[in-house]
DNA sequence: CCCGTGACTTTAT
DNA sequence: AATAAAGCCACGG
């Protein structure tokens, strides 16, 4: 496999800070590339191991799955989930609305 | 080598 | 606003 690709995105997701949040697109973009399925893909097998609720989707929305479990994280870290969808192409950053 | 699939995104109709 | 199609990366069959 592609330890490069899996080892950017493992890298560009454990470095979103606390309360904030990053959208497959922006973290895919943070490594120079533009699959958001490829970070998606590579949650599915090693998001075990990186804060995966902080990668939401660019919608704002946490993941089509673990949407429930998400929450639990958000609440816990106390992660706001007011993201409209708006910011995240401006700021290419970690954003949080 | 070609096709399908997956925690997705973006533009066009 | 909602739906459709194309684009993207990596893996398995």
């Amino acid at each position: 496999m592609n330890e490069d690709f899996v080892e950017a995105v493992l890298s560009v997701v454990e470095e979103i800070p606390p309360g904030k949040v990053m959208s497959y697109g922006q973290v895919a973009a943070q490594f120079g590339s533009r699959s958001a399925r490829g970070v998606g893909w590579v949650m599915s097998r090693y998001g075990s191991d990186v804060p995966w609720w902080r990668v939401v989707q660019a919608s704002g929305k946490p993941p089509s799955c673990h949407e429930n479990s998400a929450r639990e994280h958000y609440d816990a870290e106390g992660t706001p989930l007011r993201l409209t969808g708006a910011a995240y192409r401006l700021d290419r950053s970690a954003f949080v609305a």
